[in-house]
DNA sequence: CCCATATGATTGACGCGTCAACAAAGGAAG
DNA sequence: CTTCCTTTGTTGACGCGTCAATCATATGGG
């Protein structure tokens, strides 16, 4: 007789996913707020400006761009659109390709990107890494792969 | 001498961090589209239809739902006024308290929750549960209760 | 060369969340 | 009763994200 795959959680696990999950989402916010109040950028900022600071020439194709960050052209074209207005990047046309574009750092981006740096640094070892001990912290690294490996299986049962 | 208390991660401690975050954000937005696909509901109004469902007469304050849920008045305000549109909530003005209202569930409200709770549970276990050997999700625990922990605590240092 | 299709990028509509401002009513103190 | 403060709840503006539609340019097949 070929044992039953259970199919849905038990109320302790239960307990467990909503613990989880609302304090991995007030962790992303707390990071967020401090991020935002201390140097006025979003995570979504910080992540844009770190890929361009690490790109060659300081400017990447906007498909590259939302390929190293992981993201859909549309939500970077989105961004890019409201860190324009700010000045933080700007946007110039492509001499290879002339669809496509290229987004360049500013000084300004560049300045922005330097003063958040050390405090988002220190904002994520306060949050993260100083919580845990470090036997936490190597289970919260196997968690994620086994976590990571159950998404990209869009499996039944 | 007293130890000097470190105040940035170590890059491999940033990894984790990055692993981290990346992978527990993928996850609440696969279950919010699975969510969505299934049920057409999001994450949030399956949480304000699942606290309503709980309450005493199936209807409450709004400062009452707010606090049970964890959120802020505003938030909720919005979050009311989209559901209300879509015929799964509906405001009634409060008989003891001129200034208040009562959220209360309709009858479409309470069919569209019950039809999105077993794929939800079953996605919860799928994605969540499955993919952990009961020590990793004894882990998660641990580690949850240590960043709760952590954020409780604004503390310096 | 010409058409079909693929690719690069943007846009608009809409849901979601935060913040700050506000209106309206309650309640306590004089 | 009037004044002041608190509580309740809503609103508007804006950033953020997704989805579907759109447009222009590349590109490969005839």
């Amino acid at each position: 007789m070929a044992e039953r795959r259970k199919a849905f959680p038990t109320t302790e696990e239960l307990r467990i996913w909503r613990d989880f999950i609302e304090t991995t989402e007030a962790l992303r916010s707390e990071l967020a707020s401090r991020l935002q109040s201390e140097s006025s950028l979003s995570p979504s900022d910080y992540a844009v400006l770190l890929t361009l600071r690490e790109a060659e020439g300081r400017s990447l194709r906007p498909s590259e761009l939302a390929a190293r960050i992981g993201w859909q052209r549309s939500r970077l074209s989105h961004q890019i659109g409201r860190m324009e207005r700010r000045g933080l990047v700007r946007r110039e046309e492509c001499a290879t390709d002339s669809r496509g574009a290229e987004v360049v750092l500013t000084s300004d981006g560049a300045e922005a990107f330097r003063d958040a740096s050390l405090p988002h640094l220190r904002a994520v070892h306060e949050l993260f890494v100083n919580p845990l001990t470090p036997g936490q912290l190597a289970a919260a690294e196997e968690i994620t792969t086994a976590l990571r490996t159950g998404l990209k299986a869009p499996r039944d049962t």
